[in-house]
DNA sequence: TCCCTCCCTGTCCCAAAGTACAGGTTCCCG
DNA sequence: CGGGAACCTGTACTTTGGGACAGGGAGGGA
C-alpha cells in the first residue's frame, strides 16, 4: 500500500509561478497540491479550509504579504508547515520569515531536487534552508549574539525604522521632527544613530543600504 | 492537415517560472517550446541555434540581462520575435525593452489567455503589450513628444545619469567630482537638474524616485 | 549659419546635515 | 534594586547641500 500523499497549498501572485510549481510537484508520486491561492488573504482562508501539510509561500503579494500570512496563521493555531519561496534573499527579509516561523526557505530558481527535499523535510518536521540562505541567517543570528564583534550588523530600533522610512522618502529632519511629534534635535540623534549601524556616511547611502538589505521597500 | 507549430524559446533564470510556462503554453496544440536557457548569454545562443519563432524572454537575468539581449539578437540579424515576459512594470525599464525592440511585454501573473493571444499575435508579426503596460510606454511617447507639457517626465542626460548613479552610493559632491574629473561646482549643477527633473526636494528623495522609476538598479 | 542642448565653470549665500559633548526620562530584565 | 537600552533634549560648531545669477565651448539639426 501506498502512504498518503502529502498535501501541499501554492501561494503567489503570478501564475506562471503557480503553474511551474504545480508542474514539477505533479511529478512526484508522494505530493499532491491541494490549493492555490493568489494573494495572502486568500492564503490564509485556504489553509483554513484545506488544511494541507506544506504551505508554498511567496513573500511579495497583494492583499497580504508573506510575513503576514505566517504571523496569521501562528494566530489561528494551524499545524501547516510554512515553507518561503522566494526572489528575496536579504538578510532581514529570511531573519523575518524565519522568526516568523517559517520551517523552509528556499529562493526561485532552486534546483528541482532541492524543492522536492524540502518538502519532504519540512513535512516530516524538519527544517530546510538553501545553503545560500542559511549562512545569511547564521551570519545574522551570530551577530545577535555578540553584540560586540566589529563587523557586527546592528539591527535598528523601532523607532530608528521610522526614520529611516522617512529619510527615504526624502524628508528633512524638521519635516521628520513635525510628523513624529519630537524635536529635530531628536531627530538627528535618530539619524546620526541610523548611520552608525548601516554603516553609512550619509542619509543617502543610508537609504540605498537599508533598500539592498531589504529593511524598506521603494 | 494542421498548420506547423509556433516554436517557442523560454529564458528565464527561474526553474519554476520555465515550467510553468512550458506547462502553460503546451496545453496549445499549436505551441511547441523547442528550448529553454537560464541566462541571457545561453538565450542568445539558443536563438541562433534553434531558430524559435518566438523568444519569451525575462528582463532580470545573471550573465546578461534581457535588454542586452535584445540588443545582442539584433546585431545578429535574428528573425525571431520577441516578448518580454517580466516582474518589472516601470516606465523606464518598459520603454528600454520596447526601444530595444521587443514586440510584446506581458507582466509575470498575466492570466493565461493573455499571454496566449500574445505568442499569436507576435508571431503573426503584431505587437502586444499588457494595457499598464501600453499606458505607461504612451505617457512616455507623448512626454518626449512634448518636451513643454508641464507634468512632462524629462529623461536625465547620460552625465546626469552617471551622477545619479554616484549619488545612490552615497558620495558627496567633493568625491563624485574627484572621480568624473570635474569640478564640485559642476557636480552641484548636475544634481540640481537632477533634482528638477525627477521632481525630487534633494538628493535622498532623487535616489529614491530613481529606483522606483527603475532608472537605476540598487 | 544660427539655434539649441549638453557639458562645464565661477561666486555668493543661506539652510540643512552631521558631529561633539552633556544631559534627561522610562521601562524592562536579572 | 541596579543597570542597560531606547528614547528624548540641549548648545555649539563645521561641513555639505542646493539655489540664484552669470557665463563659455562643442556639436548636431533646421
Amino acid at each position: 500500500m501506498t502512504p498518503p500523499p502529502i498535501h501541499i497549498l501554492l501561494a503567489d501572485d503570478h501564475l506562471v509561478v503557480r503553474a511551474g510549481l504545480l508542474a514539477l510537484l505533479s511529478t512526484q508520486a508522494d505530493f499532491e497540491v491541494v490549493g492555490e491561492a493568489a494573494n495572502g488573504r486568500e492564503a490564509v482562508e485556504k489553509v483554513l479550509d484545506l488544511q494541507p501539510d506544506v504551505l508554498l509561500l511567496d513573500l511579495e503579494m497583494p492583499e497580504m504579504d508573506g510575513v503576514e500570512v505566517i504571523q496569521a496563521l501562528k494566530e489561528e493555531g494551524v499545524a501547516a508547515r510554512v515553507i518561503v519561496f522566494t526572489v528575496f534573499d536579504t538578510d532581514e527579509r529570511v531573519l523575518a520569515a524565519v522568526q516568523a516561523g517559517a520551517q523552509g526557505y528556499l529562493l526561485k530558481g532552486a534546483p528541482r531536487d532541492e524543492l522536492f527535499r524540502a518538502v519532504r523535510v519540512v513535512y516530516e518536521g524538519g527544517s530546510l534552508l538553501q545553503p545560500i540562505v542559511a549562512s545569511k541567517l547564521m551570519r545574522q543570528m551570530q551577530e545577535q549574539a555578540n553584540p560586540d564583534r566589529s563587523d557586527m550588523v546592528e539591527t535598528l530600533s523601532t523607532r530608528e525604522q521610522e526614520v529611516l522610512g522617512k529619510l527615504a522618502l526624502g524628508l528633512q529632519n524638521k519635516e521628520i521632527a513635525a510628523q513624529l511629534q519630537i524635536t529635530e534635535r531628536t531627530v538627528k540623534f535618530h539619524v546620526s544613530s541610523i548611520l552608525a549601524k548601516l554603516g553609512a556616511g550619509n542619509r543617502t547611502e543610508a537609504v540605498t543600504i537599508a533598500a539592498q538589505r531589504g529593511i524598506i521597500d521603494l
